[in-house]
DNA sequence: TAGAATATTTTGACTATTCAAAGTAATGAA
DNA sequence: TTCATTACTTTGAATAGTCAAAATATTCTA
């Protein structure tokens, strides 16, 4: 069995992967994600390749293998489960809940977890949005795009908010901006480099391109409604 | 912070001191409860006693401090709410919530276990009729006896199952005896060394009289409802 | 294309925890 | 009181994970 410390490089390793589309990761990049030095970060790698989870290229970075992957999801599985359930059975706060999933994703027992899942009836996303990866470990990944792509007069409902601390969370809550929230676009001026949108029933936000971009929509004028199966 | 294997040491020396009425307990006990050798024991409980939480006498044995009984105290208190959390809400099984929550009593926070607390309505005792500490850092510790030191043709309750092991609670719960359920002795002759313990619409169940001695109960006619407060 | 700046790897060292085996003390039986 | 047994402690070594600093590549800039 991978320790925690292992099951936390593969998690960020495949987190990593989704942005920057399956390319090699950086040992910096992954250093600073999972919070050690660099130093220690190719040291890991190096083991972690060893058992067969990862591909590792000296100075180029790390990919995950098949089985790093799988292991990876069933992490995921755990920590988003984890967290839907911290919001929806004990009441902790949304934006505490990532933090607190973070520690209980690593001891918690398949048979737990089958009950928390089954509480919650088999839910496919997390209170951020963030799909649930299956038993299998496949995760269903819609193509999505950001508030920052819409243009102004657009009406839209909030899927998935990809920044995960608290203090982006909180504010995303008080504005109105949470998963499953109706939307419209009121400006979207690419020269301003900043948007406003108006959640139903709530006062206009200002946003930053960057922050834009932090919330994922549907439907999607541009990109149409395509899925990708990731294994 | 005290870590992981901190954190049992001292659990397991709470719990034997209470066996053993206060006296140190020996290192070779300590090991076996904890799972490692002597020889790791006595080095733990030297850095133990040099951070101020227990006393180490050389040959003797180890004694908790104030500050140790504490630390031991909330570490229980995590570990039974836990597991009374996983048999009430998660619907987890009587006999495998103690290993469970052996995991998870050292990674819960202070939020989720407050959060547990008031869902299950700052409840008293365990699944195991075991008190719950404070989070204070007290425990109620009332005197009870055994089915064992009852007579034949008495009436009782069982209050609390000594033995946590997932082989006699799956024993003791197809039988009946559970916490909360009446039960009535049947025969009890100490020459026999067994006694015949009937529960509440159950047959009856024979059992050895170290059997018996794991299910304590009240009310208790020899020892009288005195209370003792434990720090 | 020569530095300079940046990223990565290597090295040596440290902490926490463990075990096996050897040494030492205490206990108990004859 | 003298062994033998048993319990405990010490010692030396191992593993997992970490860091700081030195060494090495790579990439950018002028």
């Amino acid at each position: 069995m991978a320790s925690r410390t292992i099951e936390n490089y593969l998690k960020q390793l495949w987190l990593q992967q989704q942005e920057s589309r399956g390319k090699y990761v950086p040992m910096g990049k992954l250093a600073a994600l999972v919070g050690v030095t660099a130093g220690t970060a190719t040291t890991m790698v190096k083991a972690i390749a060893d058992s067969g989870l990862a591909k590792y290229a000296p100075r180029a970075g790390v990919r995950l293998t098949r089985a790093g992957e799988q292991l990876a999801l069933h992490v995921l599985r755990r920590h988003r489960l984890l967290e839907l359930f911290l919001v929806e059975i004990l009441g902790i706060d949304w934006s505490d809940a990532h933090g607190e999933a973070e520690e209980l994703e690593h001891v918690i027992s398949e048979t737990v977890l089958a009950r928390i899942d089954l509480l919650l009836g088999h839910p496919s996303v997390d209170p951020h949005g963030d799909p649930i990866p299956s038993s299998a470990g496949t995760v269903e990944a819609p193509v999505l795009c950001s508030l920052a792509e819409l243009q102004a007069g657009s009406r839209t409902a909030i899927v998935r908010i990809v920044d995960q601390s608290s203090e982006f969370l909180r504010f995303a809550q008080t504005s109105g901006l949470v998963p499953k929230a109706a939307v419209v676009i009121e400006h979207n001026n690419p020269q301003a480099g900043a948007i406003s949108a108006r959640p139903d029933g709530k006062p206009p936000v200002i946003l930053s391109m960057a922050a834009a971009a932090k919330f994922l929509v549907r439907p999607c004028p541009t990109a149409g409604k395509q899925r990708r199966k990731r294994s």
